[in-house]
Parts: structure tokens; C-alpha cells; sequence
DNA sequence: ATAAAGCCTCCAGTAACAGGAGGGTCAACC
DNA sequence: GGTTGACCCTCCTGTTACTGGAGGCTTTAT
């Protein structure tokens, strides 16, 4: 059985939030020590290194529940598992359009002003004038 | 003078969210009716219009203040703004790079889940087993 | 006169923690 | 046996940029 700084150590997450994960329920410490320190598990551990990585996959902690009990769940069919990252590739798919194109008209704006003394300022300009298009 | 429902409707902004930005003193009101309600003039629109661009490029609250000071000076020199722009185009562009690795690696463990009723699942076993090589 | 729409302020909640206060616990060392 | 230091606990606050709602005026239209 391991302390929390124990876990925290094998898993790389920080204590706070192993605490927190236990709070909402989301990794559950196995036990309590009499004087009510929390203990954890080698499966516990493996959970927590489970969500750690579904959260770098930018999944939320709800998701990363259901996640965690198809994965629990021995017998769960991998359709389950595959629409949930399908449709949260959707969603990241959608984000790194808008970041792209975000990125494009800034860069856009940033190369066709002068930086100089000058108050004449493209960025300003567009950002003043309203919706640009990102041409030259 | 606008009350508060016509600006929203000329900027297109939540009447919640121009209330927000008086709140903190980002765009205040022009000035109050002697009932209490906010009014808005053409110049404090156009400033509504010029943080509400700015928030769709990413700049955050206090970004946009100080755009907005720059903005509102009218001798600022256009290196300011450039400078201010150029830092966050930085950051769009590490949160772009994560976001398409992110995106190629759930891709290439979709890809190799069957999503069908059987209860293996590369996906799980993935995010069970520890950093991945997001190799094919 | 009254009803609907619009305005106000204040409070709570969102996501996922981080930081810190105040205080108990444990192992080691002198 | 006392004390230091590391570790643990709970509870509270703060973060970002709003959104939703309660309770209660004001204005406009009928």
C-alpha cells in the first residue's frame, strides 16, 4: 500500500490532484490509515496513469469516467470505446481548424505591419474595421 | 444613445457578456439614465467590436485591455502592438503543434481499433499501458 | 390599468485544478 | 522524552470569461 506522495511519485501527477480525482470520485483511494491517510493500490496507481494519459488525449474527467469503467468493464465491446474517441477526434479536429486559420489571419495581420514608430497599425486597423479576409 | 439591448444587437455580443465588460472596466458604458441603465455610444460600440474580434484571435481579457489602450492612443507606435501580437502568435503555435500531435496519435489508435463487439481495444490498452509510439 | 419586455444588482456555477491556512501524524535523532 | 522536519488532512479561495437565474424596478404598448 503507498502513501499519496508514493502514487504521486509513480505516476507523475501531482498530489493535489490525486486528491482531487479521489474528491470527485473519478480514482478513488483504496483505503483510509487509521489517522485517515489516504492509500493506494498497484490497480489504483494503473488507474490513475490511465487518466493521466486520456487527459493528455484532452479528455475531460467525465470522459475519462466513462472510459474508465469501459475499461473496467472486462467484457465491453471496442465499439464502445472507439465512438467516444471518434467523436472526440471530431471535436479536436474542429479546434485545430479554428487554430489554423486563428494562427494564418494573425500572421497575416502581424506581417503587414511595419513595427516601427509609425501609429499606423494594420492589427489595429483590422481588428477596428471588422471581420478581415486573410489575403496577402 | 443605445441602451444596452442595442448594442448587443449591433455587435452581436450577449447583452451578459457587454454587462461583463463593463463590470471590469474593460468597454464601460458611456454613461447611465437616471433610472440606472447603461448607454452606449457609437465609439464604445466600435470598442465592443474591437475586443470582440481580439477575444476570436485568442487574446485574453487583459490582452485586449491593453490592445484596447494602445488602440485608444492615438501616437501609440505600431512596434507595441507588433510585439504583443508576435508573443501570442508563438503560443497559437505551440498549441497548434500539441494539438496535431494529439489529434495523429488518437487517430492512429482509432485506426487500429476493429470497433466491433469484441472487448479488445487498442485504444485502452494504449492509454492502460503508458506513453505510445504513435507509429502505425 | 396592466401586461410584456427590458433593465438593474447580486449570487451561484462552470473545468480542473493550484495555493495556502491551520492543524494532526509519523519517523528519526539527541 | 522532546523536538525537528516531512508528510498528511480538510477547508477556503482564486483562476478565466463568462452564463443562468432570482428578485425587483422601469419603460413601453395596449
Amino acid at each position: 500500500m503507498l502513501t499519496i506522495n508514493d502514487a504521486s511519485k509513480r505516476t507523475n501527477l501531482p498530489v493535489k490532484t490525486i486528491r482531487y480525482y479521489d474528491e470527485v470520485g473519478l480514482v478513488m483511494a483504496t483505503g483510509r490509515t487509521p489517522a485517515g491517510y489516504r492509500l493506494y493500490d498497484d490497480r489504483s496507481c494503473q488507474k490513475l496513469g490511465f487518466v493521466q494519459r486520456a487527459r493528455q488525449f484532452n479528455f475531460s474527467i467525465e470522459e475519462c469516467r466513462e472510459l474508465l469503467s469501459l475499461y473496467e468493464d472486462h467484457g465491453r465491446p471496442s465499439r464502445d470505446v472507439k465512438k467516444i474517441t471518434l467523436s472526440k477526434l471530431t471535436l479536436l479536429q474542429r479546434q485545430l481548424d479554428d487554430l489554423t486559420t486563428l494562427t494564418l489571419e494573425l500572421q497575416t495581420l502581424a506581417n503587414q505591419c511595419t513595427g516601427d514608430d509609425r501609429p499606423d497599425c494594420p492589427i489595429l486597423n483590422a481588428f477596428s474595421a471588422g471581420p478581415l479576409d486573410a489575403e496577402a
